[in-house]
RNA sequence: GCGCCUGUAGCUCAGUAGGAUAGAGCAACUGCCUUCUAAGCAGUGGGUCAGGGGUUCGAAUCCCUUCAGGCGCGCCA
């Protein structure tokens, strides 16, 4: 729709002799101002040494597809207002309506791959409510790009190769050592939450008391695996009930254990990235802009965290991604540079990685703010919000934010609204469109076809506003891909039930004039087609009935 | 001390890559169900866009600065 206003436009103003001019289409904050605006020609009036509103005047006199438009008016200080003529948008409309996802969506990526990874929590522990926002925004980016023509690979980092999961092995090896009576203590910061006790009583049943003459280094190796394997299971699990899939599963022990971080040094070091100092060896971060060098591997002889990073990062970039967005928590900002540093060094531009920060999380219940400590193991995980408040409702609490907004959530508010919680209002409107449809059916109306509608019938205001809506949509999702923000199809699809729920109330589709009523189940019907995308994308369900 | 994020209605947040008179939901108040679902609709109020300076035809948006909150700044993971 603004990709053809932008073409009129361009042929337009090249006749002005203008040949690049950047051309700036919005939708105007009021109707009054028609369905497309353009201050084009304020641009303009410096390079063309005349008013902005001459120019404007030259342009609308130079454009030629004329019979598209009702009305073009220059107003104010020099912009351009579009109003579409009913004909074209009847005939856009039927346009979508047969060609609905291809229509809708854009082919932007062309099928270039980009690899997003995202929430990567330690299998140290359950998710919590920060994970949750991760992941709900990870998984919306990854469906609006995959909408959007990229081939997307969705992929978790686990992180089982340091001292964190060996801590969570001992954690469990302690509690085991106690539920079978004997004395053993508990590990300083060891993981307290009641999910130790849990894996421990697990290991109990399997294996009664089989490790209970061993010491810890003994029975590492089993307790650590043992533990960390049952913690990123009720990962994946709590992450499939939230409506979470991963392509891939990346461990980081199989970076060690397939050489890849011997690679990646060796690699660095090729490249002369690389110097020993005071016994340890750095990577020269500074080379890249970062503040300081990095430590690799430490004077012990023992890598540093950072040096499976580079082997991941750097394995990454070998998979031959056109992009790669890592999504973080935002008290991982510090790491930025340094990843961005080895990007480079590795001989590719820092824009090849992308990192988008996810803000913190405060968790709230009446107001008041809810005592984490992971430590002392007192926290609310993601799984008992999904129970006490809802997936669809948290995850669109999260996708109706900016990631890098700082977030208060209050389970009692999320609660609360749910009678009238903007998630419902929106899937309430797609639950009525299936209930109207099941009417008309009932009514021996056909609601598949709809290349003979009438839509020129669509005539009143409320249903001109929605066609005009629905047939922005691809603007709307063609920004949300391009800034990489889902939240933008958030408020589009309130906006747009928001256009649905007056003109329901107000108006009957199936009545007993047969013509009329077909061309507003064919409105029906392409609101449907772009609601149900937008939720997909979303990743919220499209119930039909409520 | 340095770096990153944030500051918009009572509360939670949008503001479409600088555009026209600043937006939504919640909360408050008043009406609307013998009709395709009332998880809905109609109506009523509410603002020093944290403060100050600058850039230009034009700034919530870009730059500088001050203030406030959050998070980071290890040979930790």
């Amino acid at each position: 729709m603004e990709k053809n206003l932008r073409k009129v436009l361009e042929r337009a103003i090249k006749k002005l002799g203008v040949a690049d001019a950047v051309i700036e289409i919005e939708i105007p904050r009021e109707e009054k101002f028609g369905d497309f605006a353009t201050p084009v020609a304020m641009g303009l009036s410096k390079v063309l040494r005349k008013p902005p509103r001459k120019i404007a005047e030259d342009i609308v006199n130079a454009i030629e597809e004329k019979d598209e438009f009702e009305r073009i008016d220059i107003a104010g200080p020099g912009f351009i207002n579009f109003t579409f003529s009913r004909e074209f948008l009847g005939f856009q409309l039927k346009t979508l309506l047969k060609e609905k996802e291809r229509f809708v969506r854009k082919d932007l990526g062309k099928g270039r791959r980009i690899q997003i990874e995202f929430v990567s929590a330690n299998p140290t522990g359950p998710l919590h409510l920060g994970h949750g926002r991760g992941a709900a925004v990870g998984a919306a980016l990854s469906n609006l790009l995959e909408a959007g023509g990229y081939a997307v690979e969705r992929e978790y980092y686990v992180n089982d190769a340091g001292r964190q999961v060996k801590l969570l092995g001992l954690s469990v090896f302690a509690k085991y050592q106690q539920l079978l009576g004997l004395e053993y203590p508990f590990p300083e910061g060891g993981y307290r939450g009641d999910y130790i006790e849990g894996i421990a009583r697990q290991i109990i049943d399997k294996c009664v008391s089989k490790y209970s003459e061993m010491s810890f280094r003994e029975a590492e190796d089993f307790f650590t695996d043992f533990s960390y394997r049952e913690m990123l299971r009720e990962i994946e699990n709590d992450l499939k009930d939230f409506g979470i899939v991963f392509d891939t599963w990346q461990s980081e022990r199989e970076l060690y254990a397939k050489n890849d971080v011997d690679k990646a040094i060796d690699d660095l070091r090729h490249r002369r990235h690389l110097y020993e100092k005071d016994g340890a060896l750095w990577f020269k971060a500074t080379a890249f802009g970062d503040d300081k060098d990095r430590v690799i591997v430490k004077s012990d002889g023992e890598f540093t965290y950072f040096a499976s990073d580079i082997a991941y990062h750097r394995k990454k970039v070998e998979k031959g991604f056109s992009e790669i967005i890592d999504i973080w928590g935002a008290d991982h900002h510090g790491y930025i540079s340094r990843l961005k540093a080895v990007i480079q060094a590795l001989g590719y531009p820092r824009e090849h990685l992308k990192v988008l920060l996810v803000q913190m999380v405060t968790l709230l219940r009446g107001g008041k703010p809810v005592q984490m400590s992971k430590r002392a193991g007192e926290f609310v995980t993601l799984r008992e919000v999904m129970e006490e408040v809802g997936s669809d409702t948290t995850k669109f609490i999260f996708l109706t934010r900016r990631p890098d907004s700082h977030l208060e959530f209050d389970l009692e508010v999320a609660k609360e609204q749910s009678a009238e919680n903007p998630v419902f209002y929106v899937q309430y409107a797609n639950a009525r469109i299936s209930s109207i449809f099941v009417h008309a059916r009932e009514k021996g109306m056909d609601t598949t076809g709809f290349e003979g509608a009438n839509l020129s019938l669509l005539s009143i205001p409320e249903e001109l506003r929605i066609i005009k809506k629905l047939l922005t949509y691809p603007m709307t999702f063609e920004g949300a891909v391009l800034s990489r923000e889902p939240h933008r199809i958030t408020f589009y699809l309130q906006e747009l039930a928001g256009l649905f729920h007056p003109y329901y109330n107000k108006y009957k589709v199936v009545t007993d004039d047969a013509e009329l009523s077909k061309a507003r189940l064919a409105l029906c019907e392409a609101i449907r087609i772009v609601l149900k995308d937008g939720l997909h994308i979303l990743g919220l369900s499209a119930p039909e009935r409520m």
